[in-house]
DNA sequence: TATGAATGAGCGTTCATTCAT
DNA sequence: TATGAATGAACGCTCATTCAT
């Protein structure tokens, strides 16, 4: 009985919502104002930080939504058959991620959920990306000597580096998608010797 | 003839050198400012930047060279003979890096050199890390059925993940080294089945 | 017929106020945040409103009462018989009405009613004062020569300058009652020079 | 050697204090925001802040301008041969003070320095205010039975009493210097008696 | 080389007050 | 009466970077 949450505080929060998607699919990320969500939402800048404790926590949410509808998607699909597949399926989500050099650092910012105590939209897709993974490396054709938990942690260990590389100026003619193979290959594919 | 670079030059330098110097070992990387630093080193403003492009440079040449200091470590040991050991090597790197959120954020955004044309002094501390990893990994009783550079990135990646978990508030309580151990035995101490 | 004001309504009144004078004598009146006191009071913030017509109605109202308290000890003395005393009456009045900066600016500010048509509680302390001031200089050893109404306006003036560079660092050395006492002797026991 | 002024710093000073003084006469002190000072001025926000510690102290060195301007002509004036001469000399400036509500106040609040450490423009017009009153004082053909300071500081407690009655709805029907003259006769055309 | 005043875009904040429910 | 989300207009601030001297 505190606080059944009126119609009228999810129908603003929903307004600025709707205009931060709309800057955002116009112009990107990283050109996203306070400024003009507010603008574009016709709502207060008060209003603003009533609902958001600042602009990185609408970043974190808007972010986080998107990796959540990739997630989505994951979930739909079969387990993946073989590591290609496996390598083909995460690659939207890992373009996604390195779509605006913005977006990628902010990512890595908020995956380690840092000092926040309460974990942030990105920071739980992480965790989510990981159960994913752990399911598709349980049903499919991998290695089994090593818990799947572990091998899902390495995956993402494995993106998170492609996608750093992707953005380095020397490393970056070799397509993402082909330098995750590189390192999958062995960590998925392999046996503990004796 | 290229202008002999004068002692008032290489002066000036070290006194901001030293500034920097002084705030961070007193407040810490993430707490230096440009002010600061000027003040401390009795020069004006535009000075700093004469004698660097940016702040991220001044920090870079900081914190590559702290890394450089525990790379030349790194080369005065022998090959580690069994994964235990080279991971009690790393260590301390490790711990330098995420002794602060701002230096393994810095290090994360300057690792993949980023949009820079020219290396920068941390992305080449990676470039030696790998070779320095590389050289142990082919000396070392690990696996040989993947390339040592291969491998030697690998264990960069699964580093960087077990930092980045480290400020996790959720999985901090797991210490790092541990973690490490978790991954890398199962990447450098397999072979491929068949 | 004129709606008698029913218990709820004092009820809350009452709340409102007690709310407001905890946070007075924890954080003095400056810190009085409208905010706070509802939420002291358990109310909406709203409802605060339907009792004081805004903030400085409610610190009118706090600080009249204050002063008011004052007045009806003043009124219970004798008449001063000299000008020592008549200054000793007043101190502790002048003492609360500089005890904060903040006050001693709001009554400043209310004391001339303002832009206001109907005359708040502090105003109509400064009436009162004015009253009981009136009243000492008549039954007093003063001057005679002066409507006593315009020799009481006179010492609130002088009363007023005195609190003023109380509140002033370069003149702040010499005590409120010296000061005043300087302004008072030749103010009340002169007479026209014929 | 410390910092000799630049002359870029005085023209940006001017700038900015032009630009408010445009303002100032056309919409008045109470209408005066940041936004278009630093606008008027064609300079950056970051500027302002760099020359005046907040907009406060920007209104208290504009209004501590005009109050001087107003010293100085007294200053000019020869000494009043009686009590209707000298306020019709003082009238112009109570004018001034009492031009707006806002600048009253907020001549009331720096008059007394308060907490700051060091004085403000209008401060110190207090302080000169009272050195022209007093020479004022000692040359015309007032009491002298009483330091002439203190006259001073009298008649300056007399003028911010009516300049205060003079905002106050009910007892603003009498002139301001009328009512002035009803204190200063009694204050300054006495002779202690005996 | 050295100087340091100026830049500047945008974030976060404030908090008394209003008004539709 | 009571509710509490929304308002809103500035203000203050940040601080790395530039550029005319």
């Amino acid at each position: 009985m505190k606080k059944p949450i009126q119609k009228r505080t999810l129908a603003t929060r929903a307004k600025l919502i709707d205009a931060a998607q709309n800057i955002i699919s116009t112009k990107g990320f990283g050109a996203m104002r306070v400024e003009d969500v507010v603008q574009g939402a016709a709502v207060a800048k008060g209003t603003f930080f009533a609902h958001f404790h600042d602009k990185d926590a609408l970043m974190d949410f808007m972010i986080g939504g998107e990796i959540d509808a990739h997630l989505d998607g994951f979930e739909k699909l079969p387990p993946p058959e073989n590591l290609d597949t496996l390598i083909r399926h995460l690659l939207p989500l890992l373009q996604f991620m390195t779509s605006e050099r913005y977006i990628f650092d902010l990512i890595l910012r908020h995956s380690g959920a840092a000092a926040k105590e309460e974990i942030g939209p990105i920071a739980q897709t992480f965790d989510r990306q990981v159960k994913v993974l752990t399911q598709w490396l349980t049903d499919g054709p991998f290695r089994k000597d090593v818990p799947a938990l572990i091998l899902a942690e390495g995956v993402q260990a494995f993106a998170v580096q492609c996608m750093a590389l992707h953005f380095c100026a020397i490393n970056s003619e070799i397509p993402m998608q082909n330098r995750l193979r590189l390192y999958l290959e062995p960590w998925l594919c392999s046996e503990k010797s004796s």
